[in-house]
DNA sequence: AGTTAAAATGACAACGCTGTCAATGTTCTA
DNA sequence: TAGAACATTGACAGCGTTGTCATTTTAACT
């Protein structure tokens, strides 16, 4: 019933170790017993077992996913990328959703580490910005992967898969301001997220390219919550509009949502009177009314890139995978949310 | 750096089994024993190899969650509950997402359980409703719990926590009822899962006791999908409301949003001219103009009480968790999408 | 052909724990 | 208080791999 490296060496008649030079791709194996063995393992069906591997290697097949972002949208597109290309590796992948203000990460971590020996870690902001975790991580000699956001920097090329979300706040604000919109409101997220502050620079660059002033009194910061867009869209728009807003840039699809609900109280049409964007394209910036234009962040590839950077790190040369992207930058999706302004 | 077990032997002057019976909280250890040795294991921070126990031991300390539900909710909402007792109990969570369409399953089943022998699997609906899956592990000797929607039946009692949707499906439909609806749709999910027949037979069920007669006109079969509930209200609601609808029921959140959104293109208000409800309470079920009345599933506990159930499977004796409840049934959360009707 | 270097393979210990079974302590019975 | 019965502990093998190092085979030279 079950199929050990023994039976496998059996049936190809050679040892035990060659088999396992195969399995692990090792060089130093002439093609023919190459293929006498593979033939063996194919016939047998077999798997090498994880845990005997775990337990007899100097590397683990275990790596494991961070993460304290709230959105579940997020994390299950995070979620599916990494574990895809672990079942493509024959990794197994140990999810750690954690709380950052919980205080007690920090044995947390230590604790996960030690009990299944990871060979590496994927982590995700706003975690993956936070330093005190990136010096623990390091102390420890643990090898990891961080998402950001962010342009990209010449250090950290091997370390970070940047999400450019300076360019993308560029963009959309450039697509807003074709629309002949002049008064834009920013409804940012917690201004402690680098998430926010490059989309904050994206936003406050475009305007300056268009000679367009800022206004701090534009901008709003909430916590990319739906129930923050709703209070940032009442605070911008007050009463009447006094600063007459035409369009709103959501520092999420989320706080979109929410502007689109507080409008929608005020009684506000949009977009004729309000254009609103979003950011990341989740899939309720498809679920509301009208439909959000929004920047699309491909999170599931961007996911799949930061398991093969990890594993890159991990095996070292073993791995031929030269072409990691480690920047990507989100693409406008116009819908309706947006349309020209009519002030 | 690394503390073994042999560590906490030596320090503790017993032997390295001793400790393991201690970790394993197997019977047979004096009561000063067990506190010299605990004392040792908390001053080393000593956290036993997960590779190596489920390597030497006849049961391992990995479960697995299967899923084939795209909602992300959902997802994230049964894995944080199932993964918050695993850290408890000292197991580790192997994630596995599938499609049950995808033909090669089972295979793919076989290959993760043989890659990390599990102790055990929770699987959710729709999958854990697939009799084939069932059988295959029944075969194969593999534990699990499944989290099914449905009535409780007197069998398998020990390996199906059920999650009455019968009876809230009834209860929403009573709460429209008693707002004085008589013609009220009802947009259903696939047939082919059990939730929505057992949402339907409630929904019937609520009627007929109301003495309102059924009419198969009023229910719409969609996939649980935004889209879907976009489609199945301009369906039911036609040219004009021909049926002089004036409630529709979601099959879920999503498909009630769909018909929210339906309703907006059709110019018709909620709840003024129609009441709209959804089901699970998911996030977004707030996040909607105006916000879903629905019934609250509370996943992350029903998830609690899945992996509890496995684990006490699992152990045999070793356990004495007695209460676990294994009927959850949604309760009515009533917000602004459904009012007293006007026709 | 005879040597030597390099490539390919194998024997065996070790990884950190649990299971088995034997050895020792302890408590109870008569 | 001896002996039985039971509770507690320990020695040691083994789980299925990989790492180390020795051995054999092949290729590459004189």
């Amino acid at each position: 019933m079950k199929v050990t490296i023994n039976d496998v060496a059996k049936l190809a008649g050679v040892s035990m170790k060659t088999v396992s030079r195969v399995i692990n791709k090792e060089p130093s194996v002439r093609k023919k017993t190459y293929d006498i063995v593979m033939d063996a393992v194919n016939t047998l069906n077999y798997q090498p077992n994880l845990a005997a591997r775990n337990l007899a290697g100097t590397s683990s097949f275990t790596v494991g996913l961070v993460y304290d972002n709230p959105n579940a949208y997020y994390v299950i597109d995070m979620q599916n990328g990494v574990l895809s290309r672990c079942k493509e590796e024959g990794y197994e992948l140990v999810i750690h959703p954690c709380n950052y203000l919980d205080g007690n990460m920090e044995e947390d971590f230590k604790t996960m580490i030690k009990r299944s020996r990871l060979a590496g870690l994927v982590l995700t902001p706003p975690l993956s910005e936070q330093n005190s975790i990136i010096d623990m991580l390091d102390e420890m000699g643990i090898h990891y992967v961080r998402v950001l956001s962010g342009r990209p920097t010449e250090e950290n090329q091997d370390t970070c898969i940047y999400v450019n979300d300076y360019a993308a706040a560029y963009e959309i604000t450039a697509h807003l301001l074709s629309l002949g919109h002049k008064n834009i409101g920013f409804l940012c997220g917690d201004k402690e997220h680098k998430s926010t502050t490059e989309r904050l620079e994206g936003y406050q660059a475009a305007l300056k390219d268009h000679s367009i002033p800022l206004h701090d009194a534009l901008i709003y910061e909430g916590q990319y919550s739906f129930e923050s867009g709703v209070e940032g869209a009442k605070a911008l728009l007050g009463e009447n509009n006094p600063k007459n807003i035409t369009a709103l840039l959501g520092g999420n699809d989320e706080m979109a949502a929410g502007a689109l609900f507080a409008s929608r109280l005020m009684g506000i049409e949009i977009p004729q009177q309000l254009s609103i964007t979003g950011f990341e394209d989740s899939p309720f910036s498809r679920q509301t009314w009208p439909k959000l234009t929004t920047a699309h962040q491909a999170n599931d590839v961007i996911s799949q890139h930061a398991a093969r950077l990890l594993f890159r790190k991990t095996r070292g040369a073993r791995n031929q995978d030269k072409d990691i992207i480690t920047t990507f930058t989100p693409s406008l999706v116009v819908r309706e949310s947006s349309g020209p302004t009519s002030a």
